[in-house]
DNA sequence: TTGCTCCTCACGTCACGTGAGGTGGC
DNA sequence: TTGCTCCTCACGTCACGTGAGGTGGC
């Protein structure tokens, strides 16, 4: 038989705090079973011990407030089931970027300095025919938007028949780096005469389009190795192409390599610069992204 | 040669938002390494670039700013690599309490039932002479402090040559679950005449002392399995004693069993009850803790 | 009567993010 | 001249924590 319990003896049976507890009434994720009409005071059951707890389990593996306000009230089981299980794939895969980063930083406070066999080639990419799709995409869901991005670009070369003609890559506005959150265009190349001759223009988004890149000049490296130090390459770039005052406007264009050809994945990240003929004094704008008409 | 690069151009490079840069400004963390006296841009220098990354890592394991500042400040090499090595073991134990509450969210959502089969036992523990140090101790430490206090215990009862009778245990105060910060007794219990005859007062804090834990009701269960998934217990034994109108007030106890016995850890947790004479109507108030003289 | 538990504001914390409104150089 | 990048307030967010000041029942 359920019966009531004070704030305090209810936050010693579920170990969540009187501040908690009160914050939860507030917004309305865990109110009390009964309030004193004359004192105010909040009267729990123990009826509501396991909600407590769950509400305490998710806490800990920081679920926002209402992302577990979802997963109570949600009648439907599977569908709570599913925002659980994408919770704990969320948790996992920050687990492993966790472990990654502590790896790195062991590396780099034993002196195993990943930075410092830095490669630069310079070299003009043509323009390139390509399926793409593009769309705003914050910082944090980069990963898993390129994975669906790919799978879509994919699909499409399979049922329109088109043939590939190389790696696929992306190209990252300034927007997305500057304020974690921007315009991201996921592209496959694919052979010349497929795609229309208009060249890319913003404004259809999250559509798959066939278009052309346009060409432009850049300094590329290589990175090998975790997505996470990605960084370091970037910083390694930058600085030498700032050190060189070539920098120019532009996305950065990064190419993933074929894994199958070197058995880990490798990320060619390209920074665009000045080409020769700006530096010989001819009016050439960098190449811009997402101008629109 | 270093070169002065914009806000927006150090954000490409380091993978730092420009809103966080700013922030890093505001509280001195990263100052950039000149200002446009006119304009009021900032300018950052390339050689910045590896502090910057150095730090993204940092916040990467959720390091607070006023750590990595210690850290980037200390001229000492041996405490900047106590400083991370600290930080990094702190995130593994964090990695692990995770994967144990996934491991236990897991378990629920599967049906495994862990509270089902809980016993408890009604008894009344006697005074007890005992070994004991006290502290206020904040909630996320309690692990970290436990540890040091029994190391401390047993490095005393050695140089005393005190009889230890039994497993050692702690009292947890109310203030300990409602406010996640209050005082916590560690303690091992000592042969009879050891001690002297004054029971517990509060006051002596965090110094090793000979005391006596006065006697009380209790409503007893054993926890076994993860200490993390201790609140199961907590919920299922206070519910008993709640909706038995059994409660009482005074700090709870946990007693320590021993590992060698059973293989694993295991945990009683004693809820204080009221006593028969209580129910008879004689006035016998609740143990009192910490109350001081 | 004293202590204790509970109450409600109101404001603080941490690490930024979100606009608003404005300036300077190409 | 238009756009672009940068600037400074001022306020918002998230999940509580920290007091201040006060009430009600034993």
């Amino acid at each position: 038989m359920p019966v009531l319990l004070s704030i305090g003896e209810f936050a010693r049976l579920t170990h969540l705090s009187v501040k908690a507890l009160r914050h939860y009434d507030e917004v309305r994720l865990l109110a009390p079973a009964d309030v004193d009409p004359s004192s105010g005071y909040r009267l729990y059951s123990t009826a509501q011990v396991p909600t407590a707890q769950l509400i305490r389990r998710f806490r800990d593996l920081e679920m926002p407030l209402d992302h577990i306000r979802a997963v109570l009230g949600s009648t439907d089981g599977v569908e709570r089931d599913r925002l659980i299980a994408e919770h704990l794939r969320h948790m996992e895969s920050k687990l492993d970027r966790t472990r990654a980063t502590v790896a790195s930083l062991r590396d780099l406070l034993e002196g195993r300095d990943s930075g410092s066999g830095l490669v630069v080639e310079r070299r003009r990419l043509p323009a390139v025919p390509a399926l793409a799709v593009s769309r705003t995409v914050g910082w944090d869901d980069i990963g898993g938007w390129l994975g669906d991005a790919f799978a879509r670009l994919e699909a499409r070369l399979a049922s329109e028949d088109l043939e590939r003609r190389g790696d696929g890559g992306a190209l990252y506005s300034d927007a997305f780096f500057q304020a974690h959150e921007g315009e991201v265009v996921a592209f496959v190349p694919v052979a010349a005469g497929t795609a229309p001759a208009t060249p890319w223009t913003a404004g259809a988004r999250d559509r798959v389009e066939l278009v052309v890149l346009p060409a432009v000049d850049v300094a590329a490296s290589v990175h090998t190795g975790p997505f996470t130090e990605i960084d370091a390459t970037y910083g390694a770039l930058g600085t030498w192409v700032g050190e060189r005052a070539l920098g120019a406007g532009g996305p950065i264009r990064e190419h993933y390599l074929d894994p199958a050809a070197s058995g880990a994945m490798r990320v060619e990240v390209c920074w665009p610069i000045r080409d020769d003929r700006a530096a010989a004094g001819e009016d050439v704008r960098p190449p811009r992204y997402g101008a629109g008409p």
